[in-house]
DNA sequence: TTGAAAGCGGTACCAT
DNA sequence: ATGGTACCGCTTTCAA
């Protein structure tokens, strides 16, 4: 059932049905219900792609999702950061687009979704320090916000981002307060924002207490179970070896944590592991790591919000950008009674 | 730039850059080259939303999420699953909409797609074994691929499915063959079709060694943490409680470690944890559940197939349902090398 | 081989 | 308050 056929069974004109069920306000009262009551009954729905060609809106959202090994943003976070998204675009009448997209092809990706039009807004995920997806968009127009930040990038643009800074500063005390000094720093790429944010986190808690930072405890990389592996290896060959891995993903700090319990490197010595993801607070009471943690419905509340600030910035056009910056939750240690149900 | 614009710019009516541009045989070679060149100059692309209208086409795919806490779809291997999925829709030009859709509303969603005719498949997830989604879109005669089966839908439909029940039967032989005879399912909601599935498996190999199956030691329900911590609490106060338990999810798995740890009630009895998860297995070397799972690679394939096997329907109508049914690779223990690195 | 024109299903301006 | 109609950008039939 089309809005013609709906104004002929209706013995209505197109623009008179079009008008009542928009909610346009010079329609009579009578006629509207009559409308209403008659697409109700039909089960109609105005066919997208004809109003998106009429109005110009789209009414989607593209999430552009980097498909390399480097990134592995399609990791656990993501499924609730995108399940909290889709509920604001899902109140908000929109759908969302997801594109897997190869590294090299991420500025064609832009260009092509700019082009065809399908899309009223693009989500960026995992910036780099200073992401050109950025200069791009803001070159191209395209309506978009950022989830994480780009540090180098000076232009306003929206965003919403954790404080990984001080999550980090955080931990690293923590594990000062333990008695710890040698503290190894088994961190992500630092092109990616965050990554380099979490060091200057663990450096500032250092400073703050007079440790001196060791270059030899400091690594940047993909973050990969080998890499923590061998990260461990390596460094409890030191003649100081650190007594303390603070580990930017859990996926490495599974790595670091079989090199320890492997070793007989480390035999007899006491080491503290703990780490950092954006969400996996379900493993928190399975692997026998110190997780520090946003918990899982709190990604799901980034998503949301990260959506909805889009949305706003869409719908108002000419307004500033908006930004938001989330506290990460601290978790340390192991729960003594059953997890709570996340219902 | 548009095609007006375009077919304007080169002196040619629209028709005919159109008909160059989408490969038609009537166009004179050199037109033809003359117009791809400009088309590439210009970065022409098509919108999308023309297109789609003209041609009755979305060149869209719908994946409809149920939101709800009872199947906990937006778990890790979601994000593998549609990474695969991706792959498949950007090699064919189709674009990926998700729908995250609270259970009450699924019907009414799938409903709302087919009247906006903004997608011209859907992919469907977690069915159960009656899911009236399935007879749903059959009857709306939109084309649909399942990922999962729904065994008692006996009209054919797409879909792709890992063999759950060998998966489980196999399992169970596994810790039949380490000597147990008391083994505890810890099984999924069994209105899901594959929880269904892991416990013929499972009754299977017991029946075919001769071992009684226990009503005491069979367990479904939405898996939690808690859910698996309370059976192992529950189950080890039996008179002859089970030294193996079969856990359908990982993060049940986790509650029923960690039960398993603090008891008082199984100390010093040894007893075996295996699970299944369609994909956990970069926890296999992080967590000291022995895990019998599908590789991520293999999700992605997954992903890849049923995308592939939807679009192969939609553009061959009239053509049969697809199936295929994928064996789940068998993990157990640690690894005692680093884990390979996955790229 | 090329072009004119009629849709596809809506919206929105201009009349009445 | 209601209707006629041009238009959004593309495909496709029909004619030349």
């Amino acid at each position: 059932m089309n809005l013609k056929q709906l104004a002929a069974h209706l013995g209505l004109s197109q623009t008179t049905v079009s008008r009542a069920l928009n909610g346009y306000p010079e329609v009579s009262e009578e006629t509207r219900k009559r409308v209403q009551q008659a697409a109700d009954q039909h089960n109609y729905r105005p066919n997208t792609r004809a109003k998106a060609l009429a109005t110009g809106r789209a009414m989607a959202i593209g999430h552009v999702i980097p498909l390399s090994s480097r990134h592995e943003m399609m990791n656990p976070i993501f499924g609730d950061f995108i399940s909290g998204a889709g509920e604001s675009y899902s109140n908000a009448g929109y759908d969302m687009v997801l594109s897997l997209v190869a590294d090299k092809e991420q500025s064609s990706a832009y260009h092509e979704m700019v082009a065809k039009r399908n899309v009223d807004g693009i989500v960026l995920h995992a910036p780099e320090m200073r992401d050109p997806r950025i200069t791009l968009l803001q070159k191209i127009g395209l309506p978009f916000a950022v989830h994480g930040r780009a540090t180098e990038i000076t232009t306003p643009y929206s965003w919403l981002d954790v404080n990984n800074r001080s999550a980090f500063q955080r931990a690293t005390d923590f594990l000062l307060d333990l008695g710890h000094r040698r503290i190894c720093l088994v961190n992500g790429q630092e092109n990616m924002d965050f990554a380099f944010r979490r060091r200057r986190g663990y450096e500032a808690a250092l400073t703050a207490r007079g440790v001196e930072i060791d270059p030899q405890l400091l690594f940047a990389d993909e973050m990969t179970e080998v890499y923590g592996y061998e990260t461990v290896r390596r460094t409890q060959r030191l003649d100081d070896p650190p007594t303390a891995y603070l580990v930017s993903s859990i996926i490495a700090a599974f790595g670091v944590r079989r090199a320890i319990e492997e070793s007989e490197l480390v035999m007899g010595r006491d080491i503290s592991v703990i780490t950092h993801d954006d969400d996996l607070s379900y493993l928190r009471n399975g692997a026998d790591v110190p997780v520090f943690t946003a918990t899982r419905s709190s990604v799901r509340e980034a998503g949301r919000k990260l959506a909805q600030l889009l949305i706003t910035q869409i719908e108002t056009p000419g307004s500033p950008p908006l930004t938001e910056l989330l506290e990460a939750e601290l978790t340390v240690g192991r729960s003594t009674g059953p997890a709570p149900n996340r219902t």
